[in-house]
DNA sequence: AATCAATTCAACCGCCCCATC
DNA sequence: AGATGGGGCGGTTGAATTGAT
């Protein structure tokens, strides 16, 4: 793994460690620190650039750094900071002792991004994707396509296939629903504003389900029935896509308030779990109050988890300020 | 056993931020 | 205020490894 060995136009050797080298690195920050990278490589007898020696040492020789596969625990906590931060790589591993960023990246990339694909979340977004037909590969899969065509006729398949897509969406749909937290649950006082962006991924998907000609009228009859939403169809503009949200704790003496922004854009939602595995029991704690605000700074919503915070949210979220800043 | 394809992950690249002058 | 340099970060690369045929 890694590159092959090579020197660069300074000189200086790219590419993988030796163990020779490796040792001079280790010995010489056990003995004088690592105050500047730029002059270690000279004084540790290296033919590095200062900056490969830094990567080298953050990323593998550091003495704390803890090897080996990823804990169902440590999986769980970067999605749950992946939902809420991004790809702030350096972020997520500063919650994760030992771990480095570029580890917890390469395994975004290589195992947890695959995950959520599958079973059918957006990785960017941890939100169940709606598109319908980019899902459409893997409806084909799971029709077993094979018997399709030995055994049906194309207006058969084409029906098939229509069905797959409604049932897929469905259930995707449902299963938000399901994952939302109990005040979102019962979205009848919330579902005219957390919902206008769904409603518009759907719509979205609709549009793109009109202009196929595999969809007809019937197909998008029966999904839009599907869906509760007596107000979907009149939804034809985007909903404001920056939200604010904040978090109003109770530490029992007076309110502290901290504030959780999620830049504008961020298709991050506060309220949305990132769970693969349905979450542990919630535990009683003070009443959170969570709200969202458009970037007009208009509410759009308030819930309120009556002494139970969102069992999705680690502590930590909730209790450190400085966190609070680092997102904001 | 040989070959090919897919996956993994250490290492590099280029950009950005911030401190210093 | 602008220039410079060091360090940090996220994205990408590509050799080694693993799995499939």
């Amino acid at each position: 793994m890694g590159r092959s060995p090579g020197i660069d136009e300074t000189g200086l050797k790219k590419g993988p460690w030796t163990p020779e080298e490796d040792q001079k690195l280790i010995k010489h920050i056990q003995e004088h620190g690592h105050a500047s990278w730029r002059a270690l490589p000279k004084l540790a007898g290296l033919n590095r650039c200062g900056k490969s020696c830094r990567l080298r040492w953050t990323n593998y020789l550091r003495p704390d750094i803890k090897r080996g596969k990823f804990s169902e625990d440590e999986e769980q906590t970067i999605l749950h900071l992946h939902s809420i931060l991004g790809n702030k790589w350096s972020a997520i591993a500063t919650r994760l002792p030992g771990r480095t960023d570029n580890e917890i990246k390469n395994f975004w990339n290589t195992h947890l991004k695959k995950k959520l694909i599958q079973m059918g979340f957006d990785p960017m977004t941890h939100r169940p994707r709606t598109d319908i037909f980019s899902s459409l590969p893997h409806l084909i899969a799971l029709a077993n396509l094979k018997e399709l065509i030995e055994n049906s006729s194309l207006e058969e398949q084409v029906q098939r296939l229509q069905a797959e897509a409604v049932q897929t969406a469905r259930l995707q749909y449902l299963q938000y629903l399901l994952q939302a937290p109990p005040s979102m649950a019962n979205f009848s006082e919330n579902m005219n504003t957390l919902s206008d962006m769904d409603n518009y991924n759907l719509l979205n998907s609709l549009s793109s389900m009109k202009d196929n000609p595999v969809c007809n009228s019937t197909t998008l009859q029966e999904f839009n029935d599907s869906i509760p939403f007596s107000h979907l169809p009149n939804l034809q503009i985007p909903p404001p896509c920056s939200f604010q949200t904040s978090v109003n704790k109770d530490m029992g003496q007076g309110s502290n308030f901290t504030e959780l922004s999620h830049g504008k854009d961020s298709p991050s939602s506060p309220w949305f779990p990132s769970t693969l595995s349905p979450s542990p029991p919630p535990q009683a704690g003070p009443p959170v109050t969570v709200s969202s605000i458009t970037k007009s700074g208009e509410a759009c919503s308030t819930s309120s988890y009556g002494g139970t915070p969102p069992s999705f949210w680690p502590d930590f979220l909730l209790e450190d300020a400085l966190f609070h800043d680092e997102i904001a």
